[in-house]
DNA sequence: GTCTGAAATCGTAGCGCTATTATTTTCAAA
DNA sequence: TTTGAAAATAATAGCGCTACGATTTCAGAC
């Protein structure tokens, strides 16, 4: 069309034939605006935006009403890429689904929003692989810090986390393992062991643990283990261990119940993997008449909620997942203003309470 | 200092005294030593990451071993910056402790995970000044669509998404109100009429709901505004609204039970803001010798896992919060290959399913 | 007046990648 | 062979920001 027609006042110095590029721009205020409109360099924003003490009162007010005025949102990600690591915490968990979880997620993302973080969530379902193809994610964004649930990874998610030089954290698990990293958490080979005491004392002899998805929950068998452990250490009968494949709820802890019954008569005392378990359990005992403590004795683990409501109130051991969120808090706040923890700080032991209610 | 010595074989085109600079950078491996590697150019590799078909078989698998061998993991962050536009989708909801939205998200995040796309969660704790600060910072990593839940928001939080031009979900509530962009969800208000509707035809006459913090869970108010309206449109006497401050668990249930037995002896049903709350309800009820429903008609809002299983087992409203998740995402996917859904297409009523169980 | 140092501000070079255009190679048809 | 189009690959210019060093400003000391 306007082939001949070249406009004259445009020079190009060095022309090697190359076209003006035409690109797809973000429409969105940059940083560049908010500096002209304040009458100041982008450098004196980007100053301003980071530490507002370190540029004059009179630029800064400039620089704030302009960003008022357009309405200016950095860019985070270009940010990150300039500052070579994003504001992000990746985090992942088996199933957020699960209360456990839930209470630390909340926790920790309130805590860590408090200092500019993001949390970035993914979860794994139990499975290892997923897993890994999450921390392969997560490590694509050249997060400040990533947080794992358990000691147990692939190989492969091992050697990943450990040649990328990001803080990790392991939350949920404490144990013979030793973390990649940092670690928050409690044993639970304690935990079972715990519940084995307390029935033991109480006189028991006939005791089960019922748990559910034991096969993938490899936290919640090692409750069921240390459980087992501690039994026969005490010269009790070795106690069953009875597994539901479904996610741990109270329809399981009422089918695990029925179960139960039937293979083991004189059973005396239960301990659940899930307070979720013990509450179908007790559910269960209502329906066919049995009574908690008298005729049966139930444990759950987790202190959900309702298990202080309950009929009859829970015994339960308390995890701390509340606790646990802040202590993750604490370790990656450290990291990402540059004073990482000494080696044994690294390792934060948040135990278990038994909560000693009616039901057992 | 140095300003007659200059390095001899370092010809600086018109130099204006720059000195080499430094930087400090990130020490991972990129896509350029992948491209040395495979003996191709860092675009090839580009292209074969985001196109493999693009590339010769030959070249895209020198490049396959080059990124194993190399350990690579593409940086997000810069792909994010380049492309205009990252693969993260930020989720709002007011606490991701409530198992209602904590499903939402589960399924979200494994439906999006599918495409490719991360999930940045946040939570407001039912605070519209949070949820703004919430909102603003999404922004910042020029999401690929952000979720919200329920249609109420800040004004300045309306502004900011309407100017960015992102994708909006708002979920979990449908309403007069015209959503932002689109939304996916159910009428409160139905819900509430749905449950007064089941209590007239079993010809009870003196009802009353249940909630907790109806001051801040505006979805539940409507719930239970609901719920009176339809109960006066039926000609029944207003149904007592009674309000908890504290979250809605069991324990807020057995509190309500108790000031509402005080107050209307007469009292024959009660709706629930949520199914935790009903539990509450139902222990407390076992513990006053009221038998359920034959004394008092007891229902719930949520099916959540242990309603099916409870004594009496709990009648109750489903909302099918999977099932958002999943609309959600469907929303989500389209707009990111490109076909945004026309008009009416962009509000999904999800419904709402009365289940009819033994406690009403 | 000049000098000095601290405070404030600015200029520039990337961060690692993608989009776009440019160039080379391949290969069937002429 | 030559040729032309298609396929494959390469070169280049940013994306918007931050880090770093350079430069300017401005008191107070001499």
């Amino acid at each position: 069309m306007n082939g001949s027609a070249i406009k004259s006042d445009f020079i190009e110095p060095s022309s090697e034939g190359h076209v003006r590029r035409q690109r797809r721009k973000m429409q969105r205020v940059t940083m560049m605006d908010v500096a002209k409109r304040a009458g100041v360099s982008s450098s004196t924003v980007s100053l301003y935006l980071r530490r507002p003490e370190a540029v004059s009162p009179m630029a800064g007010q400039e620089i704030a009403q302009a960003i008022e005025a357009l309405g200016y949102v950095p860019n985070l990600v270009a940010g990150g890429l300039a500052a070579a690591g994003s504001r992000v915490v990746s985090v992942i968990v088996p199933s957020i689904r699960n209360a456990f979880f839930a209470e630390t997620v909340a926790t920790l993302q309130t805590e860590l929003a408090a200092e500019g973080l993001q949390v970035m969530l993914g979860h794994s379902e139990y499975s290892e692989e997923d897993e890994e193809a999450l921390i392969r994610t997560a490590l694509a964004w050249a997060p400040a810090a990533i947080v794992l649930t358990g000691l147990r990874h692939s190989k492969a998610a091992r050697h990943l986390l450990a040649s990328a030089s990001v803080p990790v954290v392991e939350m949920w698990e404490l144990g013979a393992q030793a973390p990649i990293d940092m670690a928050v958490g409690f044993c639970h080979t304690a935990v079972g062991a715990t519940a084995a005491r307390h029935f033991a004392q109480q006189g028991f002899t006939q005791l089960a643990f019922l748990g559910a998805r034991l096969l993938q929950d490899s936290r919640a068998a090692t409750r069921a283990e240390g459980f087992a452990v501690e039994a026969l250490r005490l010269g009790l009968p070795e106690p069953q261990i009875l597994n539901h494949p479904a996610p741990a709820t109270a329809e399981a802890g009422a089918q695990l119940l029925g179960r139960v019954q039937a293979s083991l008569p004189k059973l005396q005392a239960v301990a659940c993997s899930n307070d979720l378990v013990a509450l179908g359990v007790l559910f269960e005992c209502q329906r066919r008449g049995i009574a908690v403590p008298g005729d049966l004795a139930v444990m759950g683990f987790g202190d959900l909620s309702f298990s202080s409501t309950s009929n009859p109130p829970l015994t339960t051991i308390r995890p701390s997942g509340d606790l646990i969120g802040r202590e993750v808090a604490r370790l990656i706040k450290a990291c990402t203003k540059g004073n990482r923890p000494p080696g044994a700080d690294r390792i934060v032991d948040t135990g278990h309470l038994l909560v000693e209610r009616k039901s057992a």
